[in-house]
DNA sequence: TCAAAAGTGTTCTTGATACACCCATGC
DNA sequence: GCATGGGTGTATCAAGAACACTTTTGA
């Protein structure tokens, strides 16, 4: 069967969806949202959000259209992750998924009811439940792409608020690399890229020294990166 | 149309093909193969190996079965490259295409005749024709991956026969990289990592020094990569 | 003997790592 | 005044970059 010889009028061919890893970081923890199934296969089992492409739109169209219907999230970092095509992986028919990764600052996304009263939440990932179809498979390779991703782009700051600390910037840093990285080694590198902005502003309500709060320039990144700059940590 | 509301029996849907990027390295060329398109659309002009995705097998199998029949290459390394789901991409119906790259030492692999008479061919990957569809937009995707893998994973070996020379090995960098190496660095660089055999020969019918013949240890590049190595040019 | 590529070390510069104490603030 | 995290500098080490000449071989 060669895309050749074929006369597309019918044949029986694979259905298509889009899956959803929606990552955010809160409370010093990485997380992701999931779904609780309403519909057998896998009824009250919890899913990624996602749902069937349609014809008129493509991919990405597809991957912000579902994580707004069931979600709320919307303009958020979005990037292709993966497609997931294995024979069997849904019980019902043959589907395939284009997996997609999000990255959201929890405090501007908190999750809306989602529109068909499934339920939406997020979870640790350290701590998932057991879930439905491939889709453990999907996050670990989520997870896989994050941490490999966040080193050498400017990835890290889409988790988190727009001002933010260089402890809270470090601390994300050691939670998705799994590491422990050293304060003043961290703040000498980060700082040297000329990318993060020094606000006139100090974190409120702590009980201890309010830290200086910065932005990321991504103007300046944008620019920089133009002319073979490469981020690295 | 989200997942859980789906009653799958029957409602249109978009096709799904694969297409693969198959990367050779000749005569101090990257080239790639493409295949003259025997029908409509896009009759006689030059396209990537590719067809429809089989109900019964996988993305992978997909490819390498279409590989086999187009070009008759097996047994080479082949990785998802990216899908491709703009809408009208394919002029007669919704098709979304699975993209793969697949790299082969071409003195292997020569091009068998496709088993449907169509012309298959190898190209210079600066001086390609008018391609069918996207097919540019994903060998750009292809090339993009190419010069980013090459640098920390060692797959530039799989475009170069078992045995080969250091100055071989480094042409091939510099062609995929587009930039100058400096030799006594490179090959100490190289070296370091102690993942090359020096083999008992040396190069045949040169007219020159004949140069020492190296394999890769792939066996030993799994070991050190499970302990943490990262291999890096 | 000439042409063509093989092969080989050292110096310098830059970036990575390791490491400990004082400071500001709220309670 | 004490607990908590904020903020800072230097010395050492390792890796990357720059750089030129001799050797081997076939024609």
């Amino acid at each position: 069967m060669n895309r050749d010889e074929v006369r597309i009028t019918k044949f029986k061919h694979p259905y298509v969806t889009v899956d959803c890893v929606v990552f955010g970081f809160d409370e010093g923890d990485l997380k992701i949202i999931l779904i609780q199934r309403a519909n057998a296969p896998f009824k009250n089992k919890w899913a990624l959000p996602g749902g069937f492409v349609r014809l008129n739109e493509s991919l990405e169209q597809a991957a912000i259209r579902e994580l707004k219907e069931e979600t709320g999230i919307k303009d958020v970092f979005l990037e292709q992750l993966y497609t997931f095509g294995r024979v069997g992986r849904d019980p019902r028919t043959r589907v395939i998924t284009v997996a997609y990764y999000a990255l959201v600052n929890r405090t501007g996304h908190l999750i809306t009811a989602a529109t068909d009263a499934k339920t939406a939440d997020w979870f640790l990932v350290k701590q998932l439940p057991m879930l439905a179809f491939d889709h453990q498979t999907i996050i670990d390779t989520a997870l896989t792409r994050l941490r490999g991703k966040v080193r050498y782009e400017p990835i890290g700051f889409e988790l988190l608020p727009e001002k933010f600390t260089l402890s809270r910037l470090q601390h994300l840093y050691e939670v998705i690399l799994e590491r422990n990285l050293d304060k003043r080694n961290f703040r000498k590198k980060i700082l040297s890229m000329k990318l993060l902005i020094a606000l006139n502003e100090r974190e409120k309500d702590v009980a201890h020294r309010a830290a200086q709060l910065y932005k990321f320039d991504a103007q300046k990144y944008k620019e920089l990166k133009r002319r073979g700059f490469n981020f690295e940590i």
